[in-house]
DNA sequence: ATGGTAGCGCTGCTA
């Protein structure tokens, strides 16, 4: 089965591509970011009439989350489900039962700059998230983690390593707390098939980025080992970012047996 | 040299 995540950057802009896209791949699992839509505005009548199941987590204007399933999505949960007290009313994270594996979007604060004081606020959601993962799941599960991370794992995600040294994406702390989530028992799928492979999810949408194919690897399927044993293929797919209409994001496509 | 583009929704924020 293909299981797919994809920051669209607003689905309604996106929907003609995006339906496009999915009669032709017939992805199996689809998890989305960005989709800056609240729920009774999401086109979930047109994805049910495609074939989909559909759960959505949205808010308006900003963030958003949902995940398309050809089986239905059981066990749905938004949020952290934490003390209500810790939710900061962003929608950025959705998880459901599908097609035998527990499958958790998110969709992971930006930080925009190291001195923000949304960046202190990234790191400790990768805090709640971890423990989220030791409330809800066990590594010996099948369990799909995936989402736009906003984390370059490591340097061979960034198209110059130079330029990006100690920027958001890429800075020292953030890879750390992305590695608090993958010690609960998570493997990058890509990463495991190709260590060597330097491929980018999203270009800037200024300037020349994605003429000049500078991007970053930010968008990642994370599986338990049960998953990864099951892993065939990952792959980035880089011609949905070329065009008109184009997500600043690419979709990643990892087939599991 | 703090640009540059895109989306939301209506002024500036977020990315």
């Amino acid at each position: 089965m293909k299981l797919v995540t994809w920051n669209l950057n607003s689905i309604r802009m996106r929907m003609a591509r995006f339906v496009a896209w999915l009669e032709r791949e017939q992805p199996d699992v689809v998890c989305l970011q960005e989709t800056k839509v609240e729920d009774a505005g999401f086109p979930t009548a047109e994805l049910t009439k495609l074939g989909y199941h559909v759960a959505t987590f949205g808010q308006r204007s900003y963030n958003g989350v949902a995940i398309l399933s050809t089986q239905p999505l059981v066990d749905v949960t938004r949020r952290f489900g934490e003390d209500p007290q810790d939710d900061d009313g962003d929608a950025r994270v959705i998880a459901a039962t599908t097609h035998g594996i527990r499958v958790v979007c998110l969709y992971v604060p930006n930080g925009q700059e190291l001195t923000s004081d949304k960046y202190p606020y990234k790191l400790a959601w990768f805090g709640r998230l971890r423990a989220y993962l030791d409330r809800t799941a066990k590594p010996t599960d099948p369990l799909v983690v995936c989402g736009d991370m906003n984390v370059t794992p490591d340097d061979r995600d960034v198209w110059s390593p130079e330029k990006w040294k100690d920027q958001i994406h890429c800075s020292a702390p953030e890879r750390a707390a992305l590695q608090t989530m993958t010690e609960f028992g998570l493997v990058d799928l890509f990463r495991e098939k190709y260590p060597d492979t330097r491929a980018w999810s999203w270009w800037d949408y200024r300037g020349v980025s994605f003429f000049k194919d500078q991007g970053l690897r930010i968008d990642v399927i994370f599986g338990t080992k049960s998953i990864v044993d099951r892993t065939t293929s990952v792959a980035i797919d880089r011609t949905a970012r070329k065009g008109q209409d184009a997500s600043d994001h690419a979709p990643v496509i990892a087939t599991i047996d």
